[in-house]
DNA sequence: AAGGAAAGTCAACAAGGCTGACATAAAGCG
DNA sequence: CGCTTTATGTCAGCCTTGTTGACTTTCCTT
């Protein structure tokens, strides 16, 4: 399918062309991406934000505020604002830490939970479909260059993630 | 660590856990995919949105109001406010159609270009690099991926876009 | 005891989405 | 010719989610 030629030489997919189209390819399934997970989102009065934080939460039981701000890649006063709304209607559960009792350990609740599955299924579903269409070898190739296109800094908390779990 | 059996019956990267990590590269690619333009972006007083109105009106010159609409996928509303600025500032240049008169064709003007290329520059460096990184074959499995995560309804224009020059 | 770190909060602001309502100009149609 | 529809633009107001800056409380560390 790709003219791999082994030798290294054909850079064609290097040209400006394809990588506008990488970069216009990327757009379009960013959109395609949200946009189950946000149809559930709008009934529920909640925004991306809330997902993101359910998700991470979910990914990393009993994480620290501070850790989840590195992860999110937001300001405290950001995060805290959700972070507030989930926990007032019982959805996350904060609890003192029990090393360092100025941290808060953070876990969804069941409810929390039911909602995070929801989400994470419609968005599983679309994710299912289309590794199922292109295949295993342009998932893997897929991961790769997603990889290598984060920043330096995001990488390693990525693959923390990542490896974490199996 | 893959464990690719390549006979086609492995399903192992369909699992959830699989799906979840699609995800996450997902979100932190999408990260990095933005944040260099941002960074252009934030020291002239425009926003990803403006990004986004150059980038489509280079790519599709003189192309409509309704057009880019589509395109973008926001509500007129929100995009005249972009496009109203980027006109003021004399980026961007909107002329009444020639066959019909109702329209506007929109197109860059040289400051406009200038900065698009920068802006796009700056894009395309990480994308070339993380192409690099990662191989022509990883490349093509990448975009076959993305191209089946689009909605539907998405994947039309996209390929128009793609196809439309060479 | 002092210093610093983790968390939470208040206030104010900006970008960029949205809806609804309305205006204008031009095209198209009977 | 009138009526309707389409393309564009605009006003007003709302929401989410990001930002900065300032400040407090709690509690660990030295």
């Amino acid at each position: 399918m790709a003219e791999n030629t082994g030798g290294g030489e054909n850079l064609l997919f290097l040209t400006d062309e394809q990588l506008r189209k990488g970069i216009e390819a990327m757009f379009f399934a960013y959109r395609g991406f949200t946009q189950d997970p946000d149809r559930i989102l709008a009934d529920l009065e909640y925004g991306r934000a809330h997902h993101r934080a359910l998700h991470f939460i979910n990914r990393s039981r009993g994480t620290t505020v501070n850790n989840l701000l590195a992860v999110l890649g937001v300001t405290k006063q950001s995060l805290n604002r959700v972070l507030r709304t989930l926990i007032e209607d019982g959805l996350v559960e904060s609890r003192v830490g029990r090393e360092d009792r100025r941290e808060r350990n953070l876990y969804l609740t069941p409810k929390g939970a039911d909602l995070e599955r929801q989400l994470s299924e419609s968005q599983r579903a679309r994710m299912r479909a289309a590794y199922r269409a292109a295949g295993p070898q342009a998932v893997a190739g897929f991961r790769q260059v997603l990889e290598a296109m984060m920043d330096e800094s995001i990488r390693a908390q990525y693959l923390a993630l990542r490896d974490g779990k199996s």
